[in-house]
Order: C-alpha cells, then sequence, then structure tokens
DNA sequence: TTTT
DNA sequence: TTTT
C-alpha cells in the first residue's frame, strides 16, 4: 500500500517533455503544500516534487500553472541517480495517479513544450473552477531512459 | 491537505535519537513497499525514508524491526541541508503521524538506546499480530536542532 | 488505520448543532463527490455524509456553504440507532479530522443557528481562495447524546 | 477525490456472488477497524462495509476469511434501494481497488462459492504472511443489477 | 545503503 | 530553486 493525496499550489509551471524512447508525455513540478502546525505563526510549507505521465501529462501542462491549487493522489516513488560528482543520489518523489484542477488557467502560452496551446482561449484568462479528475491513462512504462 | 498512508516493511532496525534541546526521542527507518506494477515480473520497491517523533518513536524502536510489516500515515515533508561538499541538499521524507505494527518482535534487544528493552520477554521472540495503533503524542516541535 | 480524503462540493448549508451535554459543536453536511469513472458520459456522485466538531463545525457553518468546493480528511465511522418502525439502522460517514475551504463563501447569513455570523461582511460576498487548513481542535468526545 | 485506506478485520468469511448480467464476481464483507481514541478504556471499533469485484473478489474470497487482518484502499461509495416497506434506504460503503492480505489463510472451504478452494493446501493451515497487493483488474461495470 |  |  502506497497511497498519497495532496491539495497543494504549483510554485512554477509545469515541465512537459517526452521520453526518447516511446515518446510518452512526463510532466513535473513542484507543489507548495502548507503546513498546518508551524512553530508559531510562521507560514511553513512543504515542496514536493510531483511526476505525471501520458495524457495527464499534457492536461496539467496546460490547464493549470503557476500559483495554481492543485488536488493530486498517487503513490510516493524513489529511484536513485549518479550525480556528476560520481556519487549516487537519492530522489524521492511523488507520481500523480491522479490530479484534479481545484483553479484552472495555464502560464504556458509561450510554450517551449509541444504543446500548440489551442485551450488557452477557453482557459486563458478566465478563472473557472470544477471539480473534474483526470485519471491515469497511460500505464507509465518506465521507460528506462527518464528524460529528467 | 498533505496525507500518506503506506504498508511495508523495514529494511533495518529503526535508529533512535533524541533531540538535544528537549530530549524527545526521534526514529528513523526505512520501508520497502513493494510496487502494484513492475515492469515485467521483477520485485520492485520504492524505499520510503521515515521519521517518527515522541512516545511513538520509542514504541517503533522496540516493537518493530528489519523485516516486520509496518503500517504509517502521515504527511510528506521536504527539508534542506548543507552537504560537506557547500552544496544544498534537498530532503523528501514521511513524517508518520499513526504507526500500526502489523507483526511485532523488535531486533534491538542489545539496546544502544536509551530504552531498557523490557518488553522483549513479552514481544521478543513471539510473533504475535494485532491492530493496536499508537497515535502521535508529542506535537512534532521541530527543534530547529534535527539529529539526523 | 482509518484514512479518507474527499474533494468535493457541500448539497446544502451545513446544519449547526450543540450537544446538550458539553455545548460541543456538531456540524453536519453531505458532500457531493463526482465519480472518475461512471457508464457511458452520465454525471454520476457519490453523496457522502460528514460530521464535523468543535471549533472547526463553526468555521464550516460560515465559511463553506451550498455548492461550494471543499476538501477534508478524516475517518469513516459506524453507528447504529433505533428507527421509529422498531428496527435498528446503520449509518456510515466520515468524520472530518481536516477541512479545507476550497472556496469560500457561506450562504447561513438568514442563520437559524447560533451563530451570530458577523464573518459574514469579511467572506459573504467576495469569492476569495486559499489553502487554509482548520484542524481538529476538540477531541471528539462522543457526548453519548449526539444531537442527529 | 475519494480516496480510502483501511486496515481491520473481517468479521465473517466474505460473500462471494456473480452479477447475473456480466457474471462478473463480487465479494462483500465488513471489516472491523478498532478506533484510535475511544471513550476511556473501551474497545471499539468500526464496521465498515466493503465491496470486492472482479478477480480480486475471488481472491479475497479464497485467501481471506473471518478473523484475518486485511488492507484495503478504494472509495467510498453511496447508493439507495427501496426497502420493503417501501422507504428509501441509503447505503454508503467502500468499493476496495486494492486488497492487501496482511494475514492470509481462508475459512471458506466448505465453499457454496464457485471457486473450488484448491489453494486451500497451500495457504489453508499455514500462516503465512506477506506484502502482495492485487490490483483492480475489471473496472466495476455496474451492472444495474447488483446482486445484494 | 535496502525488506519478504 | 519555491506557491497564496
Amino acid at each position: 500500500m502506497n497511497k498519497v493525496v495532496l491539495i497543494g499550489r504549483l510554485t512554477k509551471d509545469p515541465e512537459l517533455k517526452f521520453t526518447p524512447g516511446t515518446g510518452s508525455a512526463v510532466a513535473t513540478f513542484t507543489v507548495a503544500v502548507d503546513r498546518r502546525f508551524s512553530k508559531d505563526g510562521q507560514k511553513e510549507a512543504d515542496f514536493i516534487p510531483i511526476v505525471v505521465w501520458g495524457k495527464q501529462a499534457e492536461s496539467t501542462a496546460n490547464y493549470t500553472g503557476k500559483g495554481k491549487l492543485i488536488g493530486i493522489s498517487g503513490r510516493i516513488q524513489t529511484r536513485s541517480y549518479d550525480a556528476k560528482d560520481g556519487t549516487k543520489r537519492y530522489v524521492t518523489e511523488v507520481v500523480a495517479e491522479e490530479v484534479q484542477f481545484l483553479e484552472w488557467g495555464s502560464g504556458n502560452k509561450a510554450a517551449g513544450s509541444s504543446f500548440n496551446g489551442n485551450m488557452s482561449e477557453e482557459f486563458g484568462k478566465t478563472q473557472s473552477f470544477g471539480q473534474e479528475t483526470y485519471g491515469e491513462d497511460i500505464t507509465p512504462v518506465d521507460d528506462g531512459d527518464i528524460p529528467f
């Protein structure tokens, strides 16, 4: 059993990439989740790294963005990589299986991602809110060559 | 909202320490959680770092141990520290708020911790199973000087 | 272990009552949570009964209302009562331990509850959004005589 | 968002049925989850109704049973039916998406279910423990005619 | 650096 | 390296 649920705000626009192999979309971003109990009244937050795969990665890249509130459910994943200094580094992140946009509106008009952004007319300026949840559509087939 | 639930096995006995300041107990350990979907049939797991505070830390140090199955609920916490090479390192771990021993029996009889271990007669060799859950008893008062 | 997380909309304004004994506040309401998979495209939802105790009950009664989006974490509780026809009825509901207002704004200006509603100037018409989470402040002391 | 995680014990052996239409397997049972905080020291539990579909329903019927410890993740579902006295009754239950046997061993040798029970030699008397989790294999296609 |  |  490995279950996570988070509600927080994106610290930046998501980064959209595609795996070299199968071309699966992957979005990565960080979510700031305010802590319930902070010492005295200081505002404190946890900054949790998120990974999303497949069609949801594209939705995420297009319908949410920096500062927007988002709900996520998924699981904690750990992996290691070799740092440039030769040491092994360990990463703990959340793989999102379900993403719920609690505030809509994306910042990524200027692109840099392969998505053409033609949704921006519908969602760009308007602040609409919904309860739609996007489920996992691609089994995260762990290509071996992860682009981050 | 920041909620985590895990069921997995300890990869080692927990490490019990006490904060220099208030003397609060802190236990740290890693839990191996088998993944539901692994590529082909290879056994794969996530190795998730756990922190437990207060009275629960002591229970954990004494009633569970390497290889034992445990249930955890809590939240994801991120923090940073300065590595010896001068760079900043980021850590993501789970702060357990509730710990449930799904298999009892500890390995740390020989001690090294301040706990006297007199429970070992009751729980040491026997493999008993229960559903008792130990709640958070100390608000994790983030001493500033965390001993790990 | 008994953990629930929900994001959904109130089907009505919360009902605020106070226990005869200790005078603890209790709010009850129903949250509609859209299903991810519904047969064909029909909109379907689960209508989940929620109970909140203490100071949070009052916040809930005042800062949210019919149609508003809310995040809840808590646990499932079951209880039974004797129906007027002499049969025993079983109830399953969610006891909220944490409530997060994803959209603010209450409908209960006209009252009927004992709360004086003097917050309505601040929160009444404006649609502001936040991430503030209100934790459990009163241990739900199960008076024995629950007013619903 | 609608997420539930439970760890508890079956109050009885699961009941296995098959939908008239598609012949999908459905198992139903109740899980007793001990409460963390009970008034004084009295042992109290919540008795939570569970529904499992598909292949997992069969696993459940065969590899677990009365008194066994089980981990469940899923969602809360509400439905209504017409009671014999003409009134509408509302039911809240947990639809399990993931089931983890924390203690193995089934009681349903004598059958009544279509499963032939030939696993009982492997799992019957031995008390083995594992971490295997069985995922949802059939999208719970809500036949319309649910056999309970 | 990992558990069964 | 962080969000409102």
